[in-house]
DNA sequence: CCAATGACGGCGG
DNA sequence: ACCGCCGCCATTG
């Protein structure tokens, strides 16, 4: 097993752990991963996620709470109604207050458990 | 194998 | 605050 297609595996784990109502970024799940720099690659892996059922990939967005993502989805509005079921409030095109609602991995998950795990 | 691309982000001007 | 350049690296043509 190569760590490249590990990386993808556990993007997707990180995006799984976050929780309804909250958001993070393509970065932050970079740095998490001992990989900061490499946010590009995140949202690769993010490309790739729509055909895996578990991904809220919807809770990802860029540093800004841009959702940048939203053309990848069914529809273009898709990714700002799903945030907005999760009592999110998104307006032209960013997640209001997104700092408030800011979900860092870095801060609520433990390295070493999630290697673990 | 080489070049281009991308759901990004940091930094300089 | 706005704009543009560059680094990042897996994937694709």
């Amino acid at each position: 097993m190569s760590n490249r297609s590990d990386f993808y595996s556990r993007v997707y784990a990180v995006v799984r752990l976050i929780p309804e109502g909250r958001v993070t970024s393509y970065g932050a799940i970079a740095r998490f991963l001992g990989a900061a720099g490499s946010s590009r690659v995140v949202g690769y892996a993010m490309n790739a996620s729509h055909q895996l059922e578990d991904v809220p990939a919807h809770r990802v967005v860029n540093r800004n709470g841009v959702l940048t993502g939203k053309h990848h989805f069914s529809t273009s509005d898709a990714m700002q109604r799903l945030l907005e079921a999760e009592s999110l409030s998104v307006v032209d095109d960013k997640v209001k207050d997104f700092k408030m609602h800011f979900w860092d991995p870095a801060d609520h998950l433990d390295q070493a458990d999630f290697y673990k795990g």
